[in-house]
DNA sequence: CCCGATTAGTTGACTTTGTCAAATATCAAT
DNA sequence: ATTGATATTTGACAAAGTCAACTAATCGGG
């Protein structure tokens, strides 16, 4: 997948050259609508209006980013011919609620399934390796081309599949290189640690659950078995991306959750006291600072903390 | 980046919502342009014929999925203005070869740079990592989308940075749990193996090569110390796409050219015999297969072979 | 409650883009 | 030279996109 820092130039090239192609592929898709009734703002409309019903032709404009003025008479075309309904809004008489007809969910249906089949027979040829890979890929490019933050329940805790350990390595390395200035110590300490949750797994009492968003990974836990009584977490992470919206307490809760199913008395785990957001999610869980010692690893000096919770007591 | 096998649907709705995503997104940077004394048509073909000087009308109209006729009109005008020549092509009389007049050039310099000016704004709030992250996406999603070979010259053979080793643990791992149906045990023991390069990692003496196109990972060779006198070559990998453009030879070729650099009276490998391609390049370098036996793993039944290569010969 | 400024949407008058079929000029091969 | 293909042009439109003027409602003070 990756990388070594190319020039800012590079990345321009490389968004220009996408941009043509993308253009062609998109080119040839689109003209295929033409088999239909419709042209294809016709159908982009029809399709803006089935999935919000509701909105306001201002909305779609923008949703679309179309013109008003075009958008309004592809509006009177549709609503000429019996497919959407302009209804009075709520409270504004200026704008009207848009919404499809029976016989326009119909005719909608019928162009959103021509439309799937196409991308369908396009995707034929790729395995389920690169259908997953292409997934990530178009998750990724739209994350960072939109400025926005993903929703909370975009994210799916998952089980890791084969290759997301060697990713989460990866993404881990990665992540506190450019925060922190670790260096590849620090890549070496996590592929130690993952092969050895890969050859000593007990799937009873340990688990790693991955952040999944639209096939992208954005943060890991693991919760591993130190003794009978005691579960260590280990490999904390979170995108900067992925911050903000929960999804760190949300799996911390998923994994202590099952720490408790598990019948662990106590759970411990090691981080660095620079990590400040992972450290207040430890706090707020109920875990208790037990040791803090200087270090010096990755390239860096650090602090190194204990930290601990005890299950038994609640 | 990543994934797990989810179903042909929910790709399918990834690439429709991207191509939803990217439509409104290009469609912003398409309007820009209007700044300019140039449509989008009249500027796509100028670029077309500025990069590629003595193209035909035909190739201009099937590279930029124009209509033949739209294309004909559009370089009347772009001739009009002085922008653009016809000139009588060789050999065939129906065809002109086109090219731009040095005015048209300027034209299009300008044009040139204010796209790319305007892509760099886009870009401009990514970071480094971000940057490059976005580049080997659009590579991935080009690469799965366009089903063709990429060429031998885009492939650039460089050394790791953060983030590689775990990212080629992902790989290697799943190319051989698709290819052959080897096990997590396989990834288990790549980490290690990247872990224990990265913590006794000689420079003067030991080496790693990842083949990268585009910012997208597409293969790898190692050359580790095994004694002063005897090298030995690990975790060679090469995605199937990037396969049958000579890209493993050079490898192996730059691999061995540094070994004997480093005065390595020999080199050895460990492979499998189901890795049939690998074994093709090892013995057309001159490698010869020392000792063979069968093993259990990776959840499979095996032949691991020792290959050797006689520096000192030659 | 009224008034000016804003906002949502519509309409008219365009230009540009995309489509299709027919026409013209070669070319390649018998 | 004739025939069937190929490269390009032209004509006639349909669809998409632009821009400015216009209508009707709403909002935010006085």
């Amino acid at each position: 997948m990756t990388r070594q820092s190319r020039s800012g130039d590079a990345t321009v090239a490389a968004v220009r050259h996408f941009t043509r192609f993308f253009t062609r592929r998109i080119g040839v898709l689109r003209r295929r609508l033409y088999a239909s009734p419709f042209s294809l703002v016709e159908a982009r409309v029809l399709y803006e209006v089935a999935h919000h019903p509701g909105t306001s032709a201002g909305a779609v404009a923008s949703g679309l980013g179309l013109d008003p003025g075009q958008l309004s008479r592809t509006l009177n075309a549709l609503v000429r011919r019996g497919l959407v309904r302009r209804r009075k809004a709520t409270g504004d008489a200026r704008r009207h609620a848009l919404e499809t007809t029976a016989r326009g969910a119909k005719a909608f249906a019928g162009l959103d399934s021509a439309s799937r089949a196409e991308v369908a027979a396009l995707l034929a040829p790729l395995g389920a390796h690169d259908r997953d890979a292409l997934t990530g890929a178009l998750a990724t490019a739209e994350r960072l081309l939109e400025p926005a933050r993903p929703a909370a329940d975009e994210f799916v805790l998952r089980s890791p599949a084969i290759g997301d350990m060697g990713a989460l390595t990866a993404a881990q390395a990665r992540l506190y290189a450019r925060e922190y200035g670790w260096n590849g110590e620090f890549e070496a300490l996590v592929a130690e640690i993952v092969a050895k949750f890969i050859r000593d797994f007990d799937p009873a009492r340990e688990r790693c659950w991955i952040a999944d968003r639209r096939g992208e990974i954005a943060g890991s836990i693991f919760l591993v078995k130190e003794s009978d009584k005691v579960a260590k977490i280990r490999l904390v992470y979170l995108e900067p991306w992925a911050r903000g919206v929960g999804l760190g307490r949300r799996m911390l809760a998923e994994c202590l959750a099952f720490a408790r199913a598990c019948g662990y008395a106590k759970v411990v785990l090691w981080t660095n006291d620079c990590l400040v957001d992972a450290r207040r999610l430890y706090e707020k869980a109920g875990f208790v600072l037990v040791e803090s010692e200087r270090h010096r690893s990755f390239g860096k000096d650090l602090v190194g903390q204990s930290w601990s919770l005890d299950l038994s007591a609640r």
